[in-house]
DNA sequence: GCCGTTTGTGAAACCGATTGCGTCAATTTT
DNA sequence: AAAATTGACGCAATCGGTTTCACAAACGGC
């Protein structure tokens, strides 16, 4: 029995009696040809199952119409929704994602970019990345397409779209102490997460202007890790009276936690998230959060990496920043 | 200023001193060279940063080490989760996986898998595939390596791993049949799908060892048609006494929805879903549900795949059934 | 009726790797 | 000491496309 085999061009051009450049030639719609090769040549196509093989043709025109994404976690909904937005607009264009998971180590993300770089992607799109700033600057100068979404790029050389995390963070923090709230904690995740740093840094801004006292403590962006952390602020003493979690899973975590210690949110505690993820309005007492819009975060990014392959050389790095919106529901 | 271009193997070659061929066989380990050119070698490639182009090797050894993922949506946690075990697999064996949603399209489902075919993808793990069995046998015609995640393969020559939807509606409307219920009614989502089909089967079988009489409506699968059907439920006279729903996004828009009309659940009506995503926890009341194995589906398949991949040409067909258990909680 | 385009086509080089085969020297066999 | 084996390496073909270049025929303008 003999092995299937898939029709190459070669095949196809002889069955027309044509040469294989020209049946090419015919295929791409891009030089003068024939209108009657063009025809036969297509449907001889047709009748074949003929399917190009991209392999050999990026090869040739060295573009593979592949773009990597690196995500922290895909099962975190936050990133799922860039990787919608992402992705949709690299299909509306004609590329295909390749996606990676780092679990949010330093080392997988080190592995997968090297291994998608072996595949030749076009370009990438890293989100939450945690890799370090030496690393891509040495990516800057290799001179490797790349777009930062969901981490500050200004200064780094590379595009990049994100959202005003430090407004996101001085946003929450006034809307508790507008509330009248005065010990209000901050769970980060993780301390060297820029989008925690920047979060942060507004929660500390806003804190100042009214002189108030910082409290702070870490998580690691997980629902549990916010579980965990409501038995470290039910058993204190001098509990806050209200938390801002740096992501709307550690505050939904936190929240369930809390209602094991007979906690009362908002009453007792309020909390408030940020992300604002469909999760959110789900739990009761509902999520007060700071609404960013993800989808829009992968859409532009990609958009961004897409425009600055055709432009090719052009590629004056440009940064976006997204505003966000305070989203009051019944957490806080 | 020059154009900057990834150095290829031929450059390695060169520096070292040796032919293109010798420096293949030095990276690949492969075959006898001598260990002193091999060292060279190696550090010659660390010091150009030089990284093997895939495209290149893939289109001699005629094996991509891409692997395609279809999934219909890749924000519903339930795929996100098979992505995640099949991911996981993939990149622990080498392979990078390309994904594409298809937003339950058939067409997209075409496009797509067109596409991916172009990429020259090793295989593919279609989930939650809409395809119609015409073009699925096709492509078994045609010698693609698929397996099928989430739907019954049996008959259609392809591996695949599932969960016995049969069972998890059997076992879902037993339990609401064992606590008294009488008028159950089962939410599918979507009449076509296959699943939906099987749960339903799951659902007529059980009414039917006690006499009782189906009720059936139909959403899409999301929150939105579930919130829609309260209001169906709500304003019937004759409101059925508890509702299966073929999974959990559709029952917990059904409860957010009636919470709208003042009816309660389980009091009013108990409610029982299907999948058990994290977020049903989370809604109150928490959501009773069958419990599918997510990740492992995911994994299993890509297992399956990259074996079958390896094994060549004993493509033995293997249909992998995982088993699914019942969730209790406090809807139903 | 001659020259300069334009149009349509094929031959061959190329993209960057892998590999079968052949060469040559060093080593082992008899 | 001649013959056979082995080990290390280079040449060239190959994977399946694209593209440059050359060439022939057709065409219009003078």
């Amino acid at each position: 029995m003999m092995k299937h085999r898939r029709p190459t061009l070669r095949d196809l051009a002889k069955t027309v009696g044509v040469s294989a450049s020209t049946a090419s030639r015919a295929l791409n719609n891009n030089s003068a040809i024939s209108e009657e090769i063009r025809k036969k040549v297509f449907k001889a196509a047709k009748e074949a199952h003929y399917i190009p093989n991209s392999l050999a043709r990026s090869l040739a025109l060295k573009r593979s119409h592949l773009i990597g994404l690196l995500v922290p976690s895909i099962a975190n909904p936050f990133f799922a929704e860039i990787l919608r937005g992402a992705h949709d607009v690299a299909q509306q264009k004609g590329y295909v994602v390749a996606l990676c998971d780092t679990q949010r180590s330093r080392e997988r993300e080190e592995l997968f970019s090297q291994r998608l770089l072996q595949s030749q992607v076009d370009g990438f799109i890293v989100t939450g990345s945690v890799m370090l700033e030496e690393r891509i600057r040495e990516w800057r100068q290799r001179n490797i397409p790349l777009v930062l979404a969901g981490r500050r790029s200004a200064g780094l050389g590379f595009s990049g779209v994100s959202v005003d995390d430090v407004s996101a963070g001085y946003q929450a923090t006034q809307y508790l102490i507008s509330k009248g709230y005065e010990k209000i904690q901050f769970l980060g995740g993780g301390p060297d997460s820029p989008a925690t740093k920047d979060r942060q840094r507004g929660y500390l801004d806003a804190l100042e202007s009214r002189g108030l006292a910082p409290l702070i403590s870490f998580g690691d962006y997980s629902m549990e890790s916010g579980f965990k952390e409501a038995a470290q602020i039910a058993e204190v003493a001098d509990r806050p009276d209200a938390v801002f979690a740096a992501n709307d899973l550690m505050a939904i975590g936190l929240i369930m936690g809390l209602a094991g210690f007979r906690v009362k949110v908002p009453s007792d505690l309020a909390v408030i998230g940020c992300d604002d993820i469909p999760m959110g309005m789900l739990i009761r007492p509902a999520l007060t959060s700071v609404q960013i819009p993800m989808y829009e975060i992968g859409a532009r990014a990609m958009g961004l990496l897409l425009n600055s392959l055709d432009n090719g050389e052009t590629v004056r790095s440009e940064s976006i920043l997204l505003d966000c919106q305070l989203v009051i529901r019944d957490s806080a």
